[in-house]
DNA sequence: TTTATTTTGTTGCCTTGGCAACTAAATTCT
DNA sequence: AGAATTTAGTTGCCAAGGCAACAAAATAAA
């Protein structure tokens, strides 16, 4: 692995809270593996049996779940030093619950399940942080499915959007949000129509609820 | 704590791949305390500040999700040996995303984050598998989640029911499927309204899809 | 820069399903 | 068992928003 690639995954939430000689020791033990991916391929289909953590060092990933019918619902998008796989780790199947493709071209690192559980008996104290952080990462997706669902649940797009975007700003915290994906993926995300939500937002705006600039939005409330 | 609670939380899935000696050694160390609640007690509020992990030994709880108009979304059912408030061991904040309270007598029993820590020195392999455990349970808490996203997603509302009793029958492995609460909670898991649900079950058993019977659903699809 | 592609705004029509209101059935409580 | 409460079925009305189709604007590719 080459130098550069460790000194990004180095900030990655993954190794929070480690020493840099911990880290350089533990890498050696987790031994990833790097891949690039040329825009629109692949990382992960749905189904696919997954032993490996995945870190996005480059360019930007997208998790889709797929449908029955063929389409496919915006879970996520995948930023450099996003992790993935992760809550597959202990679980029975390892089966993927949704298919990952490059936005970008994305380079992104591998790290084998089994090396993650196999390496107490040498560090016992860094890989309790280690997995401490792996749950928190965890927990962190865990609450972003949560804040979906808080969006998801409201009966009305404007509540809809005024939830999404309430979330967005840390709740109330930032006056201005900057939407991570265009209008036609956000549509998606909030499962909603775009033309309903073209018209919705423009209601909102009249409304003196909001200001739209392009992706970034003014909160007025 | 007393020696029937112990058999019970025994069988709890976080102590699974633990043999009777490491149990033991493990809970004396975790020191578990026990909680009862009657009826409609509130087990934990959206917000609370939580340093515990908790198991229901006896009775229901339900978790719900707090809505700003005061209006709940039931997220889960917990039956006994369910766990809460594991997803939040890792995280910062420590804030229940959600409010807990018993759908009957409960009995709980609690173990402090602060245990689950500091107890690698003395049980390091104890203490990975436990900790492996408590990763799987979020895990799986995980996927349901995305389960409720699939469902939610579908945009008819017999997409929705098919989404979910397929869900429900392990992805068609069940013939029979048995919906674990009323219709009108039911509706609300769903988020739909309950007399709609009411007609579109009655629509599809029309159309032969599936035959109700009380809280048993035959599936013919 | 020119072309191609994607994103966005806008309109009208029409279906889904939310809502209210009431009755009946089924549980639960005492 | 009887009363009280909760759950469930049914109806008609109506609004939110899905959908299709098109034009314009903005991005990306060549």
């Amino acid at each position: 692995m080459e130098l550069h690639h460790r000194a990004i995954m180095r900030s990655a939430k993954l190794f929070q809270d480690i020493s840099d000689e911990e880290y350089e020791a533990l890498i050696n033990c987790l031994s990833p593996r790097i891949k690039h991916y040329a825009k629109n391929e692949i990382l992960l289909l749905t189904e696919d049996s997954v032993q490996h953590l995945g870190i996005v060092l480059a360019g930007t990933a997208s998790a889709y779940l797929d449908h029955v019918s063929g389409s496919q619902t915006l879970i996520s998008n995948l930023p450099p030093l996003s992790i993935f796989g992760e809550v597959l780790v202990s679980t029975r199947m390892h089966r993927s619950p949704v298919t990952i493709h490059a936005a970008s071209d994305v380079t992104s690192v591998f790290i084998e399940y089994k090396r993650i559980y196999s390496m107490c008996e040498v560090a016992c104290s860094v890989h309790r942080m280690f997995l401490q952080n792996v749950l928190k990462i965890i927990g962190d997706k865990y609450f972003h499915l949560f804040d979906r669902i808080a969006v998801l649940r409201e009966k009305t797009l404007r509540a809809k959007i005024m939830t999404y975007l309430y979330t967005l700003s840390g709740n109330g915290d930032a006056k201005t949000v900057t939407i991570p994906f265009s209008k036609t993926v956000l549509a998606d995300y909030l499962l909603a129509n775009r033309s309903a939500l073209s018209k919705e937002l423009k209601k909102m705006e009249d409304d003196g609820l909001i200001v739209v600039k392009k992706r970034k939005i003014e909160l007025a409330f």
